[in-house]
RNA sequence: GGCGGUUUAGCUCAGUUGGUUAGAGCAGCGGAAUCAUAAUCCGCGUGUCCGGGGUUCGAGUCCCUGAACCGCCA
């Protein structure tokens, strides 16, 4: 009987790309969800983007665009990742939309009925000038404990752990500037009025991974659960809260919730489907996949809402660890801070999508990407096992066809199809790496086969014809076999194999039954051996792009750059200062007729200091409308003698020349003389 | 400090409820083959199963204890 089966992934921030960490995540999540279909289940896999919070204000101000084009951007460039990644979810919404907005009262409305909304004042460092309150991680100062200057608001690099309040003189990182204590009304939810529902949920069922059950007795659930803070006040980038105006849904409440919001947005694309049958439905398995870090999210909060809403409880909550990549946790320094989309332009998405799947297990262990191994276990398993299989054998069953009847092959085929319900088990619980380890026994066998019955041989003798013909059946259905088995995990060679046979695999029982009778087409490589250069590209690539690697992309063009490449010799403070740069006025400016280029200028550096200076600024710039502006000068140029006169300075401008020159302004507020540090 | 986890071959890891001489892949060495993308096949393992103690006829597995490493502390 077919399953009815919810599935999510956690949603990512709308605040940076998507990266070969981000896609241990999803390619976990897309290679159980394909498993369930081909299954024949009826499974939905719903995501979105997490748009909400201070983060998102705080860039979408500094880029100076409003929030909503931040987001829909980001959106824009995940949905591409994701797609290139054969990611496949029914439905990829946001957490800023209607649905998700309604999802969200529903669920207040009922936390607020069972009476569990606590009101409680909150003291927060606020930022006067950015106007907003400050996350901890937005404050840094002095380290309360050690002295040490500089450190992070919650913790500092001797190892203590304090809270703001702590923190010597707090600096906000948003604009620089010292923060004030405000008090602002918080809403809370009292979870310890679920304790009982969670002590069950967490501990009793089936829902949690052992090791995750023990960390929430050991850490949580042996003293009361703190009542959780569920409200931010303006301004709050998020929905406001309908009964509760100035302030807002934090985003981690309404984050979840867009799990749901999905699914309420699918279901009015679709023709019948509601989505109360998904989410108050007892019929329904919801499984999340999460990663380690949100664990308490996901395993407390969020189930407690679910439960006081009346709403499915998850069946299963999927934990991952981390990604290190060569041993290490990706950094940008060492290129190994991978942008899915990097990755994508030097590398097949099968790699990575096998790779993860040969390294992921039901546990909570975090994986590594060796790149030496991703490429000798891709090239191996996936090059020399399964692709060989139908490379050596694919050219002679074109010429004879596949047999009516199936031949004897010593029991390969059915010792496979009755290996697929241990594979089939092992994808349920999530041990993707037993998966492979099966499937690749099944690909040793098979090119044992061949190799036993050389089909090489019998081509040469035409008596031999029939026998050819068996083996290359024989061949060709055990390699269909592990393409169906491996399907999940390698749609697209899923799809190869199924065009290269004439018959699309469609289903998990299609390794139950021999392939028969049927013609066989060209073949033609289905995958490559991984390319060194491909993984050195996107290693000196990430390293390139490291600034902005986790940043929207600003969409600033590196033209200037490589006119004028970044110089590559360091200077020390002294050879900086050694520059005079000062502020000036421009008293007078006018043509100099005999000079293609110039300008001649008389600056004023404040008092009855004047500079007369000559400028190639000709092309771009009317001496009348720089009268009175202010530029910077070098103050302290070696005077130098031209036909003209004697030019005592230079002003400071950007630009290739002609046309396109720039002339430096300070901000307002500035006077000539003042130097520039 | 408290809590959770990990420790098995050079590397990555399997080892179900305790049960024969502890396994696989990769790497390495030797050979065969030449259909296949230098792919394939055969052969080659003296591992303090992190240390110490205990329970047991029997411990990689259970208990106690110590060490190292990773993570979490809302």
């Amino acid at each position: 009987m077919s399953r009815r089966i919810l599935v999510t992934s956690a949603l990512p921030y709308a605040n940076g790309h998507i990266h070969i960490g981000h896609l241990v995540e999803y390619l976990q999540t897309d290679i159980w969800v394909r498993f369930q279909k081909l299954r024949g289940n009826d499974c939905l896999y719903v995501c979105a983007d997490d748009t909400h919070g201070t983060s998102i204000m705080i860039r979408a101000r500094s880029e100076g665009i409003p929030e909503t084009e931040l987001i829909d951007k980001m959106r824009t460039a995940h949905i591409a990742d994701f797609a290139g990644f054969q990611v496949a979810f029914d439905n990829y919404g946001s957490t800023h939309s209607e649905e998700n907005r309604e999802c969200c009262a529903e669920i207040w409305a009922a936390i607020r009925e069972k009476g569990l909304l606590l009101e409680k004042d909150v003291e927060q460092l606020f930022d006067t000038v950015a106007n907003t309150f400050l996350a901890d991680r937005f404050v840094r100062g002095t380290c309360p404990k050690c002295g040490k200057k500089d450190q992070p608001g919650d913790n500092c690099v001797c190892g203590a752990a304090y809270s703001p309040t702590d923190l010597i003189d707090p600096v906000s990182t948003i604009s620089g500037t010292k923060p004030e204590w405000r008090t602002a009304s918080h809403l809370f939810v009292d979870l310890e009025q679920m304790r009982e529902f969670l002590d069950h949920w967490t501990q009793e069922t089936d829902a949690l991974q052992p090791e995750v059950r023990h960390y929430l007795s050991g850490q949580f659930l042996h003293e009361p659960l703190r009542p959780w803070d569920i409200s931010r006040p303006a301004p709050y980038f998020g929905f406001e809260i309908p009964d509760s105006p100035g302030n807002y849904w934090y985003v981690w409440f309404d984050a979840p919730i867009g799990y749901i919001g999905s699914t309420k947005e699918w279901c009015k694309k679709q023709k019948n489907q509601r989505y109360e049958d998904w989410w108050k439905s007892d019929q329904v398995e919801l499984h999340h996949f999460i990663g380690k870090d949100i664990t308490y999210f996901h395993t407390l909060f969020w189930p407690a809402m679910l439960k006081v809403a009346g709403m499915t409880l998850p069946k299963k909550v999927h934990i991952h660890g981390f990604l290190t990549v060569n041993g290490e946790k990706m950094s940008k320094s060492t290129g190994t801070f991978i942008l899915a989309s990097t990755y994508l332009k030097h590398l097949d998405p099968s790699y990575l999508r096998y790779f993860y799947a040969s390294k992921l297990s039901s546990r909570v262990d975090d994986i590594d990407l060796s790149f030496e191994e991703f490429a000798a276990k891709c090239d191996s398993d996936l090059i020399g096992n399964v692709v060989n299989l139908a490379s050596r054998t694919a050219k002679f069953a074109q010429q004879t066809g596949l047999s009516a009847t199936y031949p004897e092959d010593g029991g390969l085929f059915e010792e496979a199809a009755r290996l697929g319900e241990e594979i089939a088990e092992a994808y349920e619980n999530c041990e993707y790496g037993k998966v492979t380890r099966l499937i690749m026994e099944c690909g040793n066998r098979a090119n044992k086969f061949v190799e036993d019955h050389a089909p090489w041989v019998l081509k040469k003798d035409p008596a031999k014809i029939d026998q050819l013909r068996d083996v290359c059946t024989i061949g060709m259905n055990l390699f269909r076999q592990i393409a169906v088995y491996l399907a999940p995990i390698l749609p697209k060679l899923a799809e190869q194999a199924g065009a290269l046979l004439n018959a699309p695999i469609t289903s998990w029982e299609d390794a139950q039954r021999p392939l028969l009778g049927t013609k066989v087409n060209e073949y033609k490589h289905f995958l490559n051996r991984v390319s060194k250069e491909g993984i050195e590209r996107i290693m000196s690539e990430s390293k390139e792009t490291e600034v902005n690697a986790n940043q929207p992309t600003t969409g600033d063009s590196d033209e200037s750059l490589k006119a004028e490449p970044l110089l590559e010799t360091k200077i020390a403070i002294d050879d900086f200062t050694k520059v005079d740069l000062r502020i000036a006025r421009i008293l007078e400016a006018e043509e100099v007729p005999e000079a293609r280029k110039l300008l001649r200028l008389t600056l004023s550096l404040g008092g009855d200091e004047r500079r007369n200076v000559f400028a190639g600024i000709k092309a771009a710039y009317d001496p009348k409308d720089l009268v009175n502006r202010l530029v910077v000068c070098v103050a302290n140029l070696e005077p130098r003698q031209m036909k003209f006169g004697l030019s005592e300075g230079m002003v400071v401008a950007a630009g290739p020349g002609g046309k396109d020159i720039f002339l430096l302004s300070p901000d307002s507020g500035a006077q000539p003389g003042m130097r520039l540090h």
